[in-house]
DNA sequence: TAGCTACGCCAAGGAGG
DNA sequence: CTCCTTGGCGTAG
């Protein structure tokens, strides 16, 4: 290959290693070939430094270049930001730190920063003289430039079965562009069983341990995946192979050029970090609970059955689990295969069915992170504002969260304080990106807020802005650009990635631990945002006379009423367009503000309800229910209430749906309450009184008290995660441990008479009335 | 490998009757 | 025994 070969690459992983003279960086990244390339760069630490911030290209970052010169954010001149050699960054470091001066970007790493600017913009472009090694292309000297661009990357799929008494691994299951399950001391495949259970993949049989990891890693190496997932895949199986290498002295290298995965306990979570060269591990369930809807559970057996209609063979968890793959280790060598492909197969469809890599290759576009990245939206943002902080002149100062105290409390959303009742054709209304517009309408702006200038938009909520130069209300425009778009474009990834993105940012500068946190600019936007909710109520009121009768920081609910003239679409849409009218008119007029607000006109409910606080005729904030007519029924949509929560009884959850369907229909009651309560009486209703609790700390940090999930969760040897419980005659007890009478009486009186109440206060009845003459059903 | 606040509910456990 | 505070959890936005 000669020095002009152009590789457009999709980047997977990076790693880099420091020492005290030199500074290398090893780039992985997969070209829209498929091929694997490896790009090595080696270079004193300097260098980097110099090449971030001015130059977009590595080899002419070598050659003679000038500083910038800069100032911090609060106007100091720093003198001494780029540096030729390490002792004269030592140097400068030392003295900043004396002065109390901030560092330049001392505490971003430079090979991120440096990677974000390339793939700001979507993947990029390597050119320079390359080699070919078997698969792979090592470039030497090469220059790279950002490029968008997306290749298609192999997937494997990876489960682990182990005997946990033991510690052993019993078999590791793959499944990519070969499915195979390597097991261990198993020689009883006979060619009929294997026939008569239909073996769709490989089964192969190892001596021992060490050879079923010898041979996991040689495939690992023929298959040559770009991306490794699995259910729980670095905490569990991931770190079990680790350990199970370490053990038998097999050294773990499931890298790239046979490079050795590092794993390491992260300091603050207890959880497992991994890095594998030219790979990257995505836990699906991770993913999931990040950037998908929530599921009650993140076991693999409910998530799949929710997704996809689908369970696994074995449905018990926790200790029956385990008993029961030794069982069918031992019994039925096939079937257990079988059962250990089935997760990496469930694991793949899931990963598929939700989207998880197009979602997270846009992210990985537009935030800068690597593909397997969760979260991080504090370093997203600097991504994003410092390079563009630098090219203005500015220095950032660096995170001091200890100056922060925590008590320091910062004002949030404005909710409206609603009146229980049922009300009959109910508007929704939300707005836009509410804080992201609010950024750009009034210039909200760690920058524009820092530097002194006469030409400055004055907003509501006090602090000024200038409004030049500022930087966030720029990137906020061109993400609103692109979502727009994305959307034209069918890119329903992209468009999520950036609104994600976008809202993260007032998150970021009310964090602490975030070098741009500042009480009055998160305060700024809160603030901000009470106003224009407050404002649009007022403005909605006095031109319409409906009322508004609910909103909660970007909505607002308004009331039509029974006969309504005209149709509610049509009166929805005006009122949304007459009050982004109006808010133009008011910025303005009133702050000489460009108005970025957006008001939309969301959902027409035929119906709505809004419950009582327990024990008031107060309503409840943050809880509601929407009705929409089909068919000759109705569609309910609750918001915060019982029925959405994971932390209620099915019961509960049942028996709330369907009174406030009867009520929305205006049905009976009283039947359908008192016969629910015979039933839980009865029995018959027992399989749907399982309360399910997390465990949010470790178990002997339960010290104020002993809530029931704790209990519960105590009078088990291995605890779950999510603990099922029941309420017995003799309190809480496990699922897995269920030995007591179970308590009908707690069930009627702490789930269905609350949630009965709540919504038979609406109509001046009561649960006690309602089943009094029942009274000898609740037992002696 | 560190986004935020507001809100409601249950059960436990302490204060006081 | 009742009344009240607090811890814990899940939720809306």
């Amino acid at each position: 290959m000669d020095g002009t070969t152009v590789q457009r690459c999709f980047l997977l992983t990076h790693s880099s290693r420091d020492t005290v003279n030199r500074f290398d960086v090893e780039l992985h990244a997969i070209n829209d070939s498929g091929m694997h390339v490896h790009i090595t760069v080696r270079g004193f630490r300097p260098l980097f430094f110099v090449l971030r911030s001015v130059s977009d290209d590595l080899t002419a970052a070598a050659v003679e270049r000038k500083a910038l010169p800069l100032k911090t954010m609060s106007g100091a001149d720093v003198d001494c930001c780029y540096f030729r050699t390490l002792s004269a960054m030592r140097n400068c470091a030392e003295r900043l730190h004396n002065a109390m001066q901030p560092l330049f970007e001392s505490d971003i790493h430079p090979v991120d920063r440096y990677l974000m600017e390339r793939s700001v913009n979507g993947g990029f472009e390597a050119v320079g003289p390359a080699v070919l090694y078997g698969k792979t292309i090592r470039m030497t000297n090469p220059r790279i430039r950002g490029l968008t661009v997306q290749p298609v990357l192999s997937v494997l799929s990876l489960d682990i079965e182990t005997n946990v008494s033991q510690g052993v691994l019993y078999s590791i299951a793959c499944a990519g562009k070969r499915r195979v399950v390597f097991i261990v001391g198993k020689s009883v495949f006979s060619s009929e069983a294997v026939a008569e259970k239909r073996v769709t993949f490989e089964i192969v049989v190892c001596r021992d341990e060490n050879e079923l990891l010898i041979r996991f890693l040689s495939h690992l190496e023929e298959e040559d995946p770009d991306i490794i997932i699995g259910w729980n895949v670095i905490d569990f199986d991931m770190q079990f192979i680790a350990q199970r290498c370490i053990a038998l002295s097999v050294p773990f290298a499931a890298g790239r050029e046979k490079s050795i995965a590092s794993i390491f306990r992260r300091k603050m979570k207890n959880r497992t970090a991994l890095r594998i060269d030219g790979r990257v591990v995505m836990d699906v369930p991770t993913i999931l609970r990040t950037y998908h809807r929530p599921f009650e559970e993140y076991s693999l057996n409910f998530v799949a059955s929710e997704l996809l209609g689908k369970t696994k063979d074995i449905t018990v968890s926790g200790a029956e689990k385990i008993a029961a793959i030794d069982t069918l280790y031992a019994n039925d060598p096939v079937a257990f295969c079988h059962y250990n492909m089935e997760d990496c197969l469930l694991t793949r469809e899931i990963f598929d069915i939700t989207d998880t890599l197009p979602n997270a290759i846009e992210r990985s576009y537009r935030s800068g992170h690597l593909l397997d990245r969760c979260g991080g939206s504090i370093a997203a943002f600097d991504y994003l504002y410092l390079p563009r902080l630098h090219r203005a002149g500015y220095v950032a100062p660096d995170a001091v969260s200890f100056s922060h105290s925590d008590d320091v409390a910062l004002p949030g959303g404005y909710v409206i304080e609603p009146h229980a009742g049922i009300y009959d054709n109910v508007l929704v209304f939300d707005f836009r990106s509410l804080y992201p517009s609010i950024i750009m309408s009034f210039g909200i702006d760690p920058l524009g807020y820092h530097i002194p200038s006469d030409d400055r938009i004055q907003g509501p909520a006090g602090p000024s802005f200038s409004r030049k130069p500022a930087i966030l209300p720029g990137i906020i425009g061109e993400l609103l650009d692109a979502r727009i778009q994305a959307k034209r474009n069918n890119n329903p990834h992209l468009s999520q990635a950036i609104k994600i993105l976008m809202n993260s940012f007032y998150g970021v500068l009310g964090a602490r631990t975030c070098r741009f946190f500042s009480t009055e600019l998160a305060s700024t936007i809160t603030r901000t945002g009470q106003y224009i909710l407050k404002t649009s109520i007022d403005f909605i009121v006095e031109s319409t006379s409906y009322p508004v009768i609910y909103g909660d920081t970007d909505s607002l609910f308004v009331h039509l009423g029974p006969h309504c003239s005209g149709e509610p679409q049509a009166i929805g849409m005006k009122i949304a367009a007459d009050v982004t009218a109006y808010l133009g008119t008011i910025l303005r007029e009133r702050f000489n503000a460009d108005c970025a607000l957006l008001l939309q006109f969301e959902t027409h409910f035929t119906k709505f309800l809004i419950p009582a606080i327990r024990g008031t005729s107060y309503g409840s904030k943050k809880h509601y229910c929407g009705a929409k007519p089909r068919g000759t029924g109705l569609d309910l949509f609750f918001k915060g209430m019982e029925s959405v929560r994971s932390d209620w009884t099915e019961l509960a959850k049942e028996f709330q749906y369907e009174l406030i369907r009867r009520i929305f229909l205006n049905e009976p009651l009283e039947e359908y309450v008192r016969n629910t309560v015979t039933a839980v009486i009865s029995g018959c209703m027992d399989d749907k009184l399982v309360y399910k609790k997390r465990l949010r700390k470790r178990l002997e940090e339960y010290t104020q008290g002993t809530p029931p999930h704790v209990a519960a969760a105590r009078m088990l040897d291995n605890p779950p995660h999510l603990i099922k419980y029941c309420q017995t005659i003799d309190g809480p007890q496990p699922l897995e441990k269920l030995t007591s009478r179970l308590d009908y009486n707690h069930y009627i009186d702490s789930q269905l008479q609350p949630i009965a109440d709540s919504v038979l206060e609406l109509t001046s009845q009561s649960f006690s009335r309602i089943v009094s003459g029942q009274q000898e059903l609740f037992g002696e």
